[in-house]
Order: C-alpha cells, then sequence, then structure tokens
DNA sequence: ACCTGAACACCGTTCAAGT
DNA sequence: ACCTGAACACCGTTCAAGT
C-alpha cells in the first residue's frame, strides 16, 4: 500500500507513455497510485523536482557506454539519447523540459563536454538531438491522429545526416583551433 | 472599449514580457485587456492558436530581408531570428512551442529551406537557434534570481561560434554531396 | 515513513444571452 | 462585432492531522 521513490517515478513513466506529458499532471498520477495528489509531496517538493527526476530516470536508461574516436563516441550517445527518449511518448519534450528548469541530477550536456573537449560544441550536439527527437515525437502522434502524410520512405534517416551535419562542423573548427583533438581533451570546460 | 485581435496579440506580447510564458494566462490576458477570459474565444478558437498568433508576431519583426553568400544569409537570418526572440521574455520558449503544435504562419524553417535547398540542414540551423536563445534567456532569468553566477566575460559569443560549427559542418556536407551549392538550390525540398 | 481531507488560488473552455 | 455570467472539469500546492 506503501510507495518508494522509484515506485512513483516508475508509474509516472507509465502514465507518461499512455497519456502524454500534458496529461501527466500531479493528480493523475496519485490517482494512478491509488492515493491523493498530496502524497506525492512527501517524495518531490514540486511537479518541477517530479519530472526532472523521471527525466532522469530514461536519461539513465540511454546511458550506455561508448568507445571509439571521439566521432564515434558523439555518434554513439547521440543515438543512445535518442533511444532513450524516443522510448516514451513525449521522451524529447520531457527532458528538454527537464533541461529547461535546470533540475535533475544526469546532465546529458557535461557527458558530451567530456567527449568534446568544448563546452559550446557539446551544446551545439545536444541542441540538435533534442530537438530532432522533440520533432520526431510530434510526428509521430500527429501521424497517428490520421490527419497529416509523414512518408517514412521519404524522410529516411534524418538523424543520421543532420549529426552528420554538426560533427563535421565541430571537426572543422578543430581544425582551425589550437587544441589537439586525440583522445586527451582540452581543459576548456573547468 | 472593444478590442481587435491585433490589439489582443499586441498585449500578449505585453503580459509575455512582462511576467513570462507561464503566467501568461487567459485570464490574465483577458483581465490586462479589461475584459473576461472567454472574449478571448471571440479572436482565438485556443490558446494554442493565440500563443501561435503571437510566436508569429515575434517572428515577424525578426523578418528582415537578408543577402550575400548561403552562408551570410544562414548566419543574418539566424541573427536576426534570435534578436528578435531575445526581445521578449521567454520568446525562445515561445516560438519553440509554436513549432512544437504546429500552428502559426510564420515558419522560419521554411526560410531556412529557401536559403539552404535541404531540408536537414535548416532543421539543424533551427534546432541550434531555439535551442541557444533558449538556454539563454534561462540563464538571464536565472541570472536575475540572483543565484548562480554567469560571467558576462567567460562565455564571450558562444552563439556565433555554435553558429559556425553548424555553418562549417553544412559546408562540408555540400563537398560530398553532389548538388551545386551557388545562388540556385536544389528542389530536395518539394 | 507515508497518507488523508480540506482548503486556496488558480486554470482552459463552452455557451446561452446580452449590446 | 464583441462581450458577460455562469458553469464544467480540471490544475499545483499547503498543511494539520492521521496511522
Amino acid at each position: 500500500m506503501s510507495h518508494s521513490r522509484s515506485d512513483v517515478v516508475e508509474h509516472a513513466l507509465d502514465v507518461l507513455d499512455r497519456y502524454g506529458l500534458a496529461d501527466l499532471s500531479m493528480r493523475r498520477l496519485a490517482a494512478d497510485l491509488d492515493v491523493r495528489a498530496s502524497a506525492l509531496y512527501w517524495h518531490f517538493p514540486s511537479k518541477q523536482a517530479l519530472l526532472a527526476a523521471v527525466a532522469d530516470e530514461v536519461l539513465r536508461r540511454g546511458d550506455r557506454p561508448v568507445d571509439g574516436s571521439w566521432e564515434d563516441q558523439v555518434r554513439g550517445y547521440a543515438h543512445a539519447l535518442r533511444d532513450a527518449m524516443l522510448a516514451y511518448r513525449d521522451g524529447g519534450e520531457l527532458v528538454a523540459a527537464a533541461h529547461a528548469f535546470g533540475l535533475g541530477e544526469v546532465d546529458p550536456g557535461a557527458r558530451l563536454e567530456e567527449i568534446l573537449g568544448d563546452p559550446v560544441a557539446a551544446a551545439t550536439v545536444l541542441y540538435f538531438v533534442l530537438g530532432h527527437v522533440t520533432d520526431e515525437q510530434l510526428a509521430l502522434q500527429a501521424g497517428s491522429a490520421g490527419a497529416i502524410d509523414d512518408d517514412p520512405l521519404a524522410r529516411a534517416d534524418t538523424f543520421a545526416d543532420g549529426l552528420a551535419i554538426v560533427v563535421a562542423g565541430i571537426a572543422a573548427q578543430n581544425v582551425l583551433s589550437t587544441s589537439s583533438r586525440t583522445g586527451a581533451h582540452s581543459t576548456t570546460g573547468r
């Protein structure tokens, strides 16, 4: 009868996937847990904190290790992030929102900065991933609503293509910069 | 005593700038216009439609013409977009939200696609601009809240730097592609 | 350690009716 | 052409009190 914090997060993921982010309210989540909304405030100080915890959980599930060249690592992590967010309805919007209000423990930007050694390049990759996945999931539910056509043949693999642009751009900028981009990363970050 | 549609949009921009997107409610906007919330539904079928119209207005104000090489045009339009969104509190979040629910007449993605001739490159630029400006405005209000330090010396011009990465990436991809990138754009889009 | 009950101050939206 | 009044079905959050 009694729920733990991770219980709540688990159920929140379920509600998210079934009803979408807009309908993930404290009251609905509470009802799903057979509890009053006020009970949720024993675990979380606010809805924002709850959502940050849910976003963290999504991100943790996409945190598989990557290796190879820095290009391979960026591509590997970007795809892992995308897969993690695509695993739940509105996952992209959720992570973008959590990133926006700054709470949350898992910081994909920091991870990218470790790989890239440059905060600007890391942010650029992150903006692409978040933006693209959000658009993808938007198209998904617009498609299931039936209205707009969305030929899966025509748009092929736009994620990989866009990511290739960003990676190529970082490589191009690195040629002009003073830091060597080989295994060890410069300490621009901290 | 009677308000026109553009009246409403004008006041909405005002409320947005003074209170932020989260506090731009139909009821508050109505109060600002000395009217009941239900009156707003004579002009707009929903809050989403209202927000889309407000986002359109923001974007229209940033729609100055650009010329020069495609790089110059992309940079010029990206900076114009950024300036337009920075002109109002939460302008980036508003435009991103409007873009997300697909309403709205002004489509910056289409404009970028005209310049670039490639929908993937256009989307990549747009994701960067939206993501960066949203982060900038987040830092602005976090800074005014007093908590986090945010040395304007240290972060210099990260917008231009990130944009340079994307532009360099597009240029790099173009070398490998079959289309010539000189004035006339390929008809990938439609 | 976790939950209820009740309240506070809000939301977006609809619709008949008014001017 | 534009607005009111009243209602409906919701919100997030607080807090004393319960077990």
